[in-house]
DNA sequence: TAACCATGAATTGTCGACAATCTTAAAGAA
DNA sequence: TTCTTTAAGATTGTCGACAATTCATGGTTA
């Protein structure tokens, strides 16, 4: 089954919630990056058969957070410098594409949706100034929804199932929180702006931009992490 | 484990072996596109428990050759124009950016490899006139180096574990061979070229219209295909 | 007739136990 | 001492059985 990096999903089944759980704690840094995964151990926390949890590690192999060998066992990923510029350059490939195709499907609603959205969060951050949550949950909230209006669902899966939470986990990892909030701002606008006008190839770039600015952002708060 | 989908990884336990018939007869249309998957059924004919079926049968969702639903089973997935479409955008997109860092990273020897490999493909496919395979299994191993020549594990894996059993499978089922044959070699000639000069721009954007060729290539045959 | 509800069959999800493999640590040889 | 070998322990891979859910069939009612 599909589940949802960002909207609530239904939980139907015990290994869906063993995947939610598990993913949330390594995300969050509570089960340590790098870290060998003990299966009986987990199962047992959990209150699940192997099975069970072995079917949630599956999950979690596909969207990157934990590798596995076989008849070795699990291990946690581990954040490097390396794997944090692959990912993005990945990220900037994907995600310039979902914002051309948005640039080219999303309707005048849709933008003006989006728009609203944004300002809302404009005013939910002079509010609540130094409050770290509602800018990532903002910055969140914007990319996923353009990446949901370039309409491809292959796109879609590919980077809210795949990539985001290894994003995020360098991101609360790394305590993201910071002065880059208003200049974020202006460029979600621009490349609004570059949606609502059709045109493609500069949203494209504009989104391209922003991602390598995020990027240049968190690698620098990744090396003086690293140096400590 | 990581699977890779070019190269003969070791097949180190059952469900790896399961995982790997699987692939081939869902690829090559063995296991009908859209039909329903029978747990037991499975089981039985691989001479496998059911807990083995499903660890493959993970790793195959995991490369889009089949689709769970909670409490309802798997379903091989269907061959449709819109997932083509989506299919060879994501390519097009994961592919330019393998070709622009290929040609930033690529060494003088391993180009003068690449090349040397172009020609062989040429050599035997002259000689083995109207012969298919040598084509397919050329372009293949063509785009497989630039893609490794990225030296992006993150990518590499998303394109030949993720993308790649599945654009393999649209070309084998709707019977690739084709006119491309010798347009294609030129195409190949024209990204080395790029690739040697270190032109990672011109090399992404040669890249990107190769692929959307033979994107148009493909949906026409899918297109007569589904008029039957 | 058509729509709705039981009931049973079949399928998927989950469990605990066994087999195969790897890891660790101690014992022995060079 | 240092390297190799070996045996015990622990971990992963695999199995068959049970529980929970869905699907199909037939019967009932409007």
């Amino acid at each position: 089954m599909t589940q949802d990096a960002f909207s609530k999903t239904q939980i139907t089944t015990a290994s869906d919630q063993v995947f939610v759980d598990m993913r949330r704690e390594i995300v969050e840094g509570s089960i340590e990056q790098g870290s060998k995964i003990s299966e009986p151990e987990l199962a047992k926390r959990y209150g699940v058969s192997r099975a069970t949890l072995r079917e949630a590690l599956n999950r979690l192999e596909s969207c990157y957070l934990i590798e596995r060998k076989a008849n070795v066992g699990c291990r946690v990923v581990a954040l490097t410098a390396e794997r944090l510029i692959e990912v993005y350059q990945v990220r900037s490939a994907l995600e310039g594409l979902a914002c051309r195709l948005a640039a080219d499907n999303m309707a005048a609603d849709e933008v003006q949706s989006l728009k609203q959205l944004l300002n809302q969060h404009l005013q939910t951050q002079r509010v609540k100034e130094g409050e770290s949550y509602y800018q990532e949950a903002g910055d969140l909230d914007f990319h996923y929804r353009i990446i949901k209006a370039s309409k491809n669902d292959h796109l879609i899966h590919l980077l809210s199932n795949g990539l985001y939470q290894l994003i995020r986990m360098y991101r609360v990892q790394m305590g993201m929180v910071g002065p880059r909030v208003s200049k974020a701002f202006d460029e979600h606008l621009a490349i609004i702006n570059a949606i609502e006008n059709h045109d493609g190839e500069l949203a494209e770039l504009l989104m391209k931009r922003h991602i390598s600015a995020s990027q240049a952002n968190i690698q620098a708060k990744f090396e003086r992490y690293q140096s400590m």
